[in-house]
DNA sequence: GGAATATTTTACCGAAGGGTTGAACGTTGC
DNA sequence: GCAACGTTCAACCCTTCGGTAAAATATTCC
């Protein structure tokens, strides 16, 4: 609603690997090293990314015992949809509007549409 | 469907300023320098904007004379809400199905590891 | 206690982002 | 034709990003 963090939000959503992390991780949560396998990076480079991701509200990380564990974390991802949903529908209003306004403008004959 | 240009979408969404210049875009279309009037940023710096969001096909430019209009493109924005949606979804689902296992775990009483 | 394990922190690097200024380009209008 | 206008391009600056390697910090296991 109040801009919240779409910043954040968006700006963790815009790299693949990030991406791919939140869709394993929807499978179940999952420890750092072992969201770490499928990608041909180094642990560190992982956790970073999780941190970006947790910055933004889209995953927790729980500590226990050694290892963490990780969690998606729905809200943030249905702030961001709500903002896009919201936008989009605002958009296609404005735009209908506007070509509505072409179609029946009074010197234009034909309104073909 | 196929992961399109979500990172593209996605970055050029993670800017306050260019999701300002598309709220402003709503209203209906409008010229570079007049798109620049609110923000404190060189005609250039917008300029750079506008090309970010129609890399990511959010935004058209068009050249009518000696100033290029822009306007939305609501369908880039369209894929961006899709994705979040489908996986805001899939992942709710994911989420609801593992609490209702450990809701109905058979072993249940000190399971608390 | 000490070794092994799991993760983060700390430099550090090259590339990309977001901004500026000033020159260049095409268009308009006198 | 030429000056003014609207926009982009080019060069530059500084910061952030995505990555690495190596050291530091817990924690577990023997």
């Amino acid at each position: 609603m109040v801009e919240h963090d779409l910043n954040g939000v968006f700006h963790a959503l815009a790299d693949p690997t990030r991406r791919a992390i939140l869709d394993r991780l929807a499978a179940g949560e999952a420890t750092v090293g072992a969201l770490s396998g499928p990608f041909p990076l180094s642990l560190a480079a992982i956790s970073k990314h999780l941190g970006v991701l947790e910055r933004a509200g889209l995953v927790t990380r729980e500590a226990r015992g050694r290892e963490r564990v990780c969690r998606l974390d729905p809200a943030a991802l249905a702030d961001a949809r709500a903002w896009l949903e919201f936008h989009e529908r605002f958009w296609t209003d404005r735009l209908a509007a506007l070509e509505a306004l072409v179609g029946a403008a009074p010197d234009s004959p034909d309104e073909t549409r």
